[in-house]
RNA sequence: GCGACUAUGGUGUAACGGUUAACACUGGGGCUUGUGGAGCCCUCAAUCAGGGUUCGAUUCCCUGUAGUCGCCCCA
């Protein structure tokens, strides 16, 4: 007796049953619609990459490579990964690029991204990410924008401002106020390392003195007049972007090619506190690949947490629909099947979303199951209707009846 | 990598250590030989795996496996 196989996804994988498929849908259709809105192109690559692009920047990567990653040796001796993320592939391209492209360049993309770990809530082995860069602006405006797309993303799935909170910081601005207060460049990336724990931790004070070798004292909510910091909230702000703006040292981000501006987007409700989204600017990355550094500004999204962030807000109500065929052709039995299929296609070729119930049920559960799946319209195949050549088409909401000939039925319905 | 919790038909649940393992939904069929949504009837289908305690284990214990939720990490 052979072994019977699960019936279960690979673990951290999800199945899109057509239920999941239609909401994915809708949220890859808005988050496209919403960047496209604001005048990014789409791009994609393969996912598969070489393992150095990940590895390139200092052995905290390559740890995280060999634990977090599907890596593996193809047949041709190379170590290849399965992107954990896009920010790298987008920053290769640019690079490769970067005598033909007129910037600045405005780029999406909703890859599928893989990593090797623990699958938890919000957090799986397998997701797909809105990922939106903008290269080749160093002024505070690209930060504004990009931020400004995060919002009206989410402002897209119909989410109001109280249900989010975009949490701004700026590392370039901590590093300054590091070094004033006297600290070494290892101190400060400890304290930014501190700081992302900070929400986490109740022994801030001892920790951070632990650190700086001195009590720490410093004001880090308060951006003084002048800095970048400052002017990216004052742009946010006179683009509208006001209530749900916050200030907060402890979002640094774990990534470390991020040198300025870092946001993440919080849910606010009680039950899915967690971070939605996040991003900043890294102004070095595509300097990996040789010639000038080109700087960049991008964030991240990720349909799990979308989902999760939908669902708590009530969000996906009435919005998601499976595709149901418009019309359903009925034959009365198997030997009417075929001219059923000549008769769908009739309708096919006028764009009418048909099918044809090809199963042994009789008539009145054909007819159930049409209205079941959301049909609209049904037509019942049978001897008297090829012989007469009239057909009835009926409209299962009102029950109402139309008889006429194929080419009349078809347009009343077009 | 660490910890807590959970594991019964396809799904959701039930069963003082002793039942024929129950109920609902879903699926299949019928009442009803060509026009539906209701109702009624019939039917398929389960104790995660292995060990232990016991006269007897779905129930208690151990191990494994899987899942969920946290921690670590977070791209």
């Amino acid at each position: 007796m052979e072994k019977k196989l699960s019936t279960e996804s690979y673990k951290g994988t999800r199945d899109f049953y057509p239920e999941d498929m239609a909401i994915q849908r809708y949220i890859f259709e808005t988050w496209a619609k919403t960047a496209e809105l604001f005048g990014f192109e789409r791009y994609d690559a393969s996912i598969l990459e070489p393992s150095e692009l990940y590895k390139s920047k200092g052995a905290e990567n390559e740890e995280m490579v060999r634990e977090q990653t599907y890596t593996f040796i193809d047949r041709g001796d190379r170590e290849v990964t399965l992107r954990p993320e896009m920010t790298p592939t987008v920053a290769r391209m640019v690079a490769g690029k970067r005598r033909d492209l007129n910037f600045p360049v405005r780029w999406y993309s909703i890859p599928n991204l893989f990593r090797y770990e623990r699958p938890q809530r919000g957090r799986l082995r397998e997701h797909w990410q809105l990922n939106c860069d903008m290269f080749g602006v160093d002024d505070i405006s690209a930060d504004v924008e990009m931020i400004a797309l995060a919002y009206n993303v989410l402002k897209a799935f119909g989410a109001k401002d109280s249900d989010f909170e975009i949490r701004i910081n700026d590392r370039s601005w901590l590093n300054g106020i590091f070094g004033d207060f006297g600290l070494n460049q290892d101190q400060s990336k400890q304290m930014l390392t501190l700081l992302d724990r900070k929400e986490k931790i109740t022994n801030f004070d001892e920790e951070a003195e632990k650190i700086c070798g001195k009590p720490f004292i410093l004001d880090l909510e308060e951006p003084e007049n002048g800095s970048r910091l400052y002017d990216v909230c004052k742009g946010l702000q006179e683009i509208g972007i006001i209530k749900n703006l916050k200030v907060s040292a402890s979002t640094v981000r774990g990534f470390n090619y991020y040198t300025s501006t870092v946001f993440e987007i919080f849910d606010t409700s009680p039950t899915n506190n967690r971070s939605l989204m996040g991003g900043g600017r890294y102004d070095n990355l595509t300097g990996l690949f040789g010639g000038d550094p080109i700087s960049g500004m991008g964030f991240g999204l990720g349909d799990v947490t979308m989902r999760d962030f939908l669902e708590t807000h009530n969000l996906l109500d009435g919005k998601v629909s499976i595709t149901a065929p418009t019309l359903m052709v009925l034959p009365i039995d198997a030997s009417q099947n075929i001219e059923a299929e000549k008769i769908a296609m009739a309708f096919r070729n006028a764009h009418i979303r048909t099918a044809v119930d090809l199963s042994d049920k009789k008539i009145g559960k054909k007819i159930s199951h049409a209205d079941e799946v959301g049909t609209s319209y049904i037509l019942v195949v049978g001897a008297d209707e090829t012989v007469s050549q009239i057909f009835t088409l009926k409209t299962l909401a009102t029950k109402s009846e139309t008889k006429g000939t194929i080419s009349e039925l078809i347009a009343s319905l077009t």
